[in-house]
DNA sequence: GGAGGATATGTTATAATGTTGCAATGAGAC
DNA sequence: GTCTCATTGCAACATTATAACATATCCTCC
């Protein structure tokens, strides 16, 4: 997860498969914490993990809607809620979107590289960058609860195809 | 600045000086740029150096009105923009809001330790962080542009106070 | 298997944040 | 002085997120 090679998806694997297996890591999830992964939930999770790449609440919403299911923005806004809370999806910040987190059961804070040119977004899980932080709250007698860490710039692929200038 | 007490302004510390030190920075590094700090541009940095906090546009765009300015959202946010490409200002991704940059000069990405309790946040700017973050995108093949770093937890204030449980 | 409580969802409305587009103004260059 | 360009005024709109309250569904316990 900290190599080159996967950190972004490739554009050629294969989504339906790394769908199904979020998927079902959600649901063994939420099986072993005695919470209920409903339609909703598994739904939004599907739709995150179906796009791989960070997408607003309300392009849910419309792919919800588009499904004929009744849906208002509460009823995202919830499922995302959830779907944070234990971890299988993280929140960008600087794009007010959201992405499925490949190591769920793992603790972990959500490191992202987010590519400017294609929008892709790939987390990272980077012990150094987690010390170092760490060590800075620890300095400065602050009690650490939460830590976003978002680098934007361009993809080893969109820098490749000279993209972004 | 990567010293407890001065990451976190005291409570007791002379809100006007600093307020004018920042203003006098900003004039002079106007200048210096050939750029122009119009009325509006330094009445916003001075807000938002007064409330010596994140502050959202809209409580900036009440007071602007308040004190009788035509203001729309567009007048502020433009104002935003500016200060924020001068590095006057720094945007907190997690709040929305916005805090003045005490080393406009310097060029930095901003680093933040955001209080939950007191919603004060405090700009560091570690070097280790910054190598770390630095090391994790060459190591990817990721072209660098932009860094957010905003730590979540309890300020050694409120730490003590017992806030925050 | 039915009552009751907790969890989850439906629904409507509204809040909060941010942007677009175009006209009008003003400051500095020549 | 006039030209040009950066800045501001203004109106409308787009996007993101939450509040409040009613309803439904699930699970447990008897």
């Amino acid at each position: 997860m900290t190599e080159a090679s996967t950190a972004f998806p490739s554009s050629d694997h294969d989504h339906g498969s790394c769908v199904a297996h979020a998927v079902a890591k959600a649901e063994e999830l939420c099986r072993s914490r005695g919470l209920r992964l409903t339609e909703i939930r598994r739904r939004v999770l599907e739709l995150v993990w179906e796009r791989h790449g960070p997408v607003g609440a309300y392009a849910l919403l419309d792919t919800l809607r588009s499904e004929g299911m009744a849906a208002a923005p509460p009823t995202v806004y919830r499922a995302l809620d959830f779907l944070q809370e234990q971890g299988l999806v993280h929140r960008i910040e600087r794009l007010n979107a959201f992405v499925g987190c490949g190591q769920p059961d793992a603790p972990h804070s959500g490191q992202f590289l987010i590519c400017s040119e294609c929008g892709l977004a790939a987390e990272i899980d980077d012990p150094a960058i987690d010390r170092a932080l760490t060590q800075a709250a620890v300095a400065l007698g602050f009690e650490l609860r939460g830590k976003t860490v978002e680098l934007e710039g361009l993809c080893p692929d969109c820098r490749r195809s000279g993209n972004g200038r």
